[in-house]
DNA sequence: CCCGGCGATACCCGGCGGGTATTGATCCGG
DNA sequence: CCGGATCAATACCCGCCGGGTATCGCCGGG
């Protein structure tokens, strides 16, 4: 099976429509539909159900979706790595969410790149749900993850130290002076919902808040009195004074991880983890 | 990049010999220098450092090789899962260790057998090791390891119970009839060395004891008097009559887990694993 | 110094991937 | 009930590229 193979099937049974699906693809539609023909002929296996009027995937297409996007992840992840280990770049790319684990990136990058042989390390800040995608395509190489929010399915990982959360609410708003709340009394402030955070496919759920994609954008919404949130106690190290913080004991508490791509065996990730772990306050 | 140039030059990278990698490929050799040539040229790349009389990797080029062997073992999976989700086959493949976790195997398929919407399970026994390569290849879905001797690296797990570690000696042996051994004693026996597993590419470490790759091997060795092994305690379930255990309090305990690949999120893999976690006797 | 091993180069051929034009089936609006 | 619109499949052509054979160039060893 062909890379080439699995990309226009993806791209098939995305849209679910020939046309469309070669468009994006830039060929045309005829070469599409006898490239997906002959991958069915090939695997032995009807891929698609298709009627004149509509296309819709077979059981079997749908595992080879799932485990073709995996595939061509892995592919793209070869293709970069490559490219990254030859062309002098960044010897590391470091990814975490914008805004969160400030507490302990600074000591993980200077502790690293105090070590003799350091490479250098890129930092990479992105939204919500997308360090696994840009580890498991190669974009990445070690990310801080928050447990239980995002998921260490298929990385290897380190437990770098758990912490508490707390809430955040606009400085002025009556519950800042609050000694604690209570998880249930954190969604219910009056006026202050909780945002809404995408789900993996970047789809956001149905509810009253404000959909956000990043802390910063957060705690603005939060300074501008249209949200509250319930997030990790390290965030109070760099927190906006028009903000302030109530402890939320009854909050499960957040494992943060460093987490890199099963295979990877490199001495620099090696180093990098050591150096997270040595750079905890507690370990 | 494409999955053929992967396994052309993942070939000439195992045995740095384009003749013979090209013989193994089934192609002849000039076609072969110059897929490897059109690769490198496509990825801006030096993978290989020719002289006329030998070929070595560059730093670039064994990055290729680790990363496009984990992308050619993705894109067989979807390959084999695909064929098995169509052509009827068995549903699942679960994969252990021949002679390992005997113990809750039969509770587990048929606690998950009884479910409605059961589909068939086969299983599959196999050496020590391999469970790792088979559920990457798509060739297995789900595995039952043993920690910390098998890794988890890179796949979603459950644990599934602990248990400590009792030697096993010959029925006649004068240590059978002790109450417990030291590790560093179990080592020691006179006459009856600790057998040598396989690393993951198959060789074997130096030393004095006898090469096995798997538990009923070694078994046979043992009531031979060839060898004494650390083992779960599970083993003694099903052992022979001419052998004898003596617990090993401060062996190291073995978790049993069971793991499958971390993006299969498929409804008959979760189902079985909650069968597992209901057949553990205390969970 | 010549021979043997090995990768690179030169050159040819056939198949396959890609394009355009068209057909055929199905749904929908009038 | 018919005609147009939509969309995948088919037919057919072309140029590239993957594969083969023959040969060269480089280098190390006897």
């Amino acid at each position: 099976m062909e890379t080439r193979e699995l990309r226009y099937f993806v791209a098939v049974a995305e849209d679910l429509h020939f046309g469309r699906a070669a468009q994006r693809l830039g060929i045309a539609q005829p070469p599409l539909s006898r490239a997906i023909r002959q991958l069915e002929r090939r695997l032995g296996v009807t891929l698609l159900e298709r009627t004149s009027r509509a296309v819709a995937l077979t059981e079997a297409g749908a595992v080879l979706l799932r485990e073709g996007r995996a595939a061509l992840d892995s592919v793209d992840a070869a293709d970069r790595r490559t490219r990254r280990a030859a062309s002098g770049g960044p010897g590391l790319v470091l990814v975490t969410k914008a805004g969160a684990a400030a507490d302990l990136l600074p000591g993980t990058l200077a502790g690293y790149a105090a070590q003799p042989g350091a490479v250098a390390v890129d930092v990479l800040l992105c939204g919500v749900g997308e360090q696994e995608r840009l580890l498991r395509t190669g974009r990445a190489d070690v990310a801080l993850l928050h447990l239980p929010f995002d998921s260490v399915a298929g990385f290897d990982y380190e437990e770098l130290g758990t912490q508490g959360q707390v809430a955040i609410v606009p400085a002025g708003h009556p519950s800042a002076t609050l000694e604690k709340l209570t998880m249930a009394e954190a969604a219910a402030l009056p006026g202050l919902p909780l945002p809404r955070w995408p789900n993996r496919d970047g789809s956001y759920p149905d509810g009253p808040g404000p959909q956000v994609r990043d802390t910063t954008q957060l705690l603005q919404l939060i300074a501008l009195g249209r949200a509250a949130a319930v997030l990790p106690e390290s965030c109070r190290l760099h927190l906006r004074a028009d903000l302030a913080t109530v402890p939320v004991p009854d909050a499960p508490p957040v494992t943060t991880v460093i987490a890199w791509p099963a295979h990877s065996r490199s001495l620099a990730v090696a180093r990098l983890v050591r150096a997270a772990q040595a750079a905890m306050p507690r370990s």
